[in-house]
DNA sequence: TGTGGGGCTTCCCATCATGGGAAGGTCAAG
DNA sequence: CTTGACCTTCCCATGATGGGAAGCCCCACA
């Protein structure tokens, strides 16, 4: 099988199939007469794993981890929890940011006429909120001339 | 006022004030005698906009939407709402793609045993499941020797 | 046997927003 | 004069992916 069949069979990209064996995530792939590489039905089912991990958003690193105790028969399982936990946890840190930064957004588009006069609450909002750091400590700063 | 008091100020890095500054985001500074970069207190608020924009996710291409429509007394409110009701769906697209792989995970996760064992339902999944494209279509490609 | 076209190779660049750090100029205080 | 904090520019890295060029390889068809 070629990189084509290969990336047909897996839904993995030739480019990212080549970009996989480029960092290590999978093992450089044996090559026929005409360097072309030559997959099998195991690397198809290595990379279906990955396209897998991937789509439930671990990083390629997270990805690997998983990939590794996969092939390892002597794994404890615990060791895949907590790699899915953490990254359950990462998930849903990113879902409450979002879902604080929609809330705002929403109540200000509410508010906002949405017609033709320049009056406008979302603009008033970024406009006027408080700086990053209101000021915690002084900070030493040395003032020029 | 230079550049480490504006960055003070508005809570924005230095390093990212000259990187706006070098994709024309905000204009390119006045320079004193030495070559330092100048900033006021309108740069500063100016700043500030761009910051809380970025707070609420809005990409800096939108903040530049945004930042001229703020410059521009005439605008119709329309145009930014338009602009934040756009993010807003971007957003929910995005929190519920999260939450789908969020339930997928809590489902596998509470399936795991997490102990000692090597058996994983977790690791399972990731084997097991369909590729990316079943075969919609054949696809004509070309068979290798 | 020639040609066309598709697949494969490598290599470089772009994205998006940010940080790190080096090398060197400037300035004020001690 | 030294020290140290500040500023300058320039280059590189991140994470995961796509785009595309230049150049082989090989098969099918005329």
């Amino acid at each position: 099988m070629n990189i084509g069949q290969a990336s047909d069979a897996s839904g993995v990209t030739a480019k990212m199939i080549r970009y996989y064996e480029e960092i290590g995530l999978i093992r450089p792939m044996g090559r026929s007469g005409n360097n072309y590489r030559v997959y099998g039905e195991d690397e198809v089912h290595i990379l279906r794993f990955i396209k897998r991990a991937r789509s439930l958003g671990f990083s390629l690193e997270e990805t690997e981890t998983l990939l590794k105790l996969w092939q390892d028969k002597s794994r404890e399982s615990a060791a895949v929890k907590d790699v899915a936990t953490a990254h359950i946890a990462d998930l849903e840190r990113r879902i409450a940011e979002m879902q604080g930064m929609l809330k705002t957004l929403k109540h200000l588009a509410h508010c906002c006429g949405g017609d033709h006069r320049p009056n406008c609450p979302i603009l008033d909002d970024l406009a006027g909120s408080a700086p990053g750091k209101m000021s915690p400590e002084p900070k030493k700063t040395k003032q020029p001339a």
